[in-house]
DNA sequence: CGCGGAATTGATGTGCATCAACTCGGGTGG
DNA sequence: CCACCCGAGTTGATGCACATCAATTCCGCG
């Protein structure tokens, strides 16, 4: 969102390290000289701007890439010229693994605010994993994590309605922020209000509306992009139990 | 659904071999005493009957499953004591990679109809791939394609109508039974239209009124659970071109 | 300062869920 | 072998959550 100074080479390095071993290895105790050989393989690139692309839809692959600092989104082209988004990535997270399969991307990465980004190439990922046990179990699991989270989303939108998708979206972020030393209850948005619809599978001016109702309601404060959660409790009800005065859903 | 003589163990052992092969080792070339190396940790079971479950949510995870014939439906709890079924699994499809992460299931998988199903420890897989770089590499592949279909998934509820859905789960079906070597036109669901509607988020109801609808169009002709496509490219056109005379997709 | 896209708010329409009634088929026990 | 039963599926009537349309305000930016 800002930048008070110039980051150093040596900031983003130490900060580049921070996230590829909490990414890649932090579950896993990794021998600190295969910290050092995973470190080699990181490209380390210049700050990235809103509306960079890392990757567009079809673009060979190359190299998975780590979110250090800001924010990014991905999404598939839907049917009629529309898009779908698919996530918004946060530091720490990585992007870029759904492409290994047909060994292209089959979706486009888009920068929303200034960010730092780690590109670690692929195939060297992968001559790594082959010599050093722990550090390929890590890459299993951090594809079966994202098969977790796809799983959550398709729930979500399969058995949720607007209010429960909403709180979901808003205790997902503040869970993410958390996890990475962020404060969990205030925050600022960096995609539109379109986009979370979209990702959301909602219209815009149903987002619009419950915001409204959710800081009518004492769960938020919202100013614009700034969102701040004063009910975490409440929300995380909204989400779990259905909805206390909704309808109930379908079997 | 019908089963003309007993299965003897030495089919049992070559069809196996056969999905193990296909679905783990197809695309790459593997040297046949590496696929021989594979062949020895794959378990066969009995045969499983509708009701029978692989494995259950929370239950610690320690091997994938592969189906050799049959299918078998995979589900998590939702909200409110529903469930979300997560996915249906042909014949050459694997079940269970979602279970890496945690280390535990956190999804059901139980049997639709009498199936044959190999379990594939995973340890003993890891042990394998370490060893052998083309079958690590099938193995990224693998959790890769799971993230995308996942993903198409996301699309599919986040952006289809009813219509779509149905037909989009139908080109699905024929296209998955196609590679297989199945009639793409002509077959059975092993799974209840309940299920049906589960899956795709849309109530029992609706999926009935649309099968009807469909074979008054003179898409598909529908006998219970017996299903003929007549007309796939005019199904192809429902759900790429997000219907003709419907309302175009939101952005 | 003024333009334009983003966000909000209100009014209206509709796709699909829900409720309800009925039919069908398959399995069971007499 | 048939009568019964029960769950699965179909079909129709109604309601509602959310999309869509429309108008206004707000803020960022040149």
């Amino acid at each position: 969102m800002s930048q008070q100074k110039v980051v150093s080479l040596d900031t983003i390095r130490v900060a580049c390290r921070n996230c590829t071993l909490s990414s890649l290895c932090l579950p896993m105790g990794l021998a600190p000289e295969d910290v050092e050989r995973l470190d080699e393989i990181v490209k380390r690139t210049r700050p990235l701007h809103r509306g960079d692309f890392l990757f567009r839809e079809g673009d060979r692959f190359r190299s998975i890439y780590v979110v250090k600092t800001g924010s990014v989104k991905t999404f598939a082209p839907s049917a009629e010229g529309g898009e779908q988004v698919l996530g918004f990535h946060l530091p720490g997270e990585i992007i870029g693994l759904d492409a290994i399969d047909k060994d292209a991307h089959n979706c486009s990465a888009k920068v929303l605010e200034t960010s730092a980004i780690c590109e670690i190439p692929f195939a060297r990922l992968e001559e790594l994993t082959s010599s050093i046990p722990s550090l390929q179990h890590q890459m299993y699991r951090l594809l079966s994590k994202e098969i977790g989270q796809d799983t959550d989303m398709v729930l979500l939108l399969g058995k949720k309605n607007a209010e429960e998708r909403l709180a979901a979206f808003l205790l997902g972020l503040s869970q993410r922020l958390q996890k990475r030393g962020l404060s969990p209850t205030d925050f600022y948005l960096s995609m539109s209000r379109h986009e979370i619809g979209n990702y959301l599978g909602l219209a815009v001016e149903t987002v619009s509306r419950l915001f409204t109702r959710f800081q009518d309601d004492g769960l938020m404060r919202v100013d614009r992009k700034h969102i701040e959660l004063l009910n975490l409790p409440a929300l995380e009800t909204l989400v779990g139990g259905a909805g206390p005065s909704r309808r109930q859903q379908q079997q």
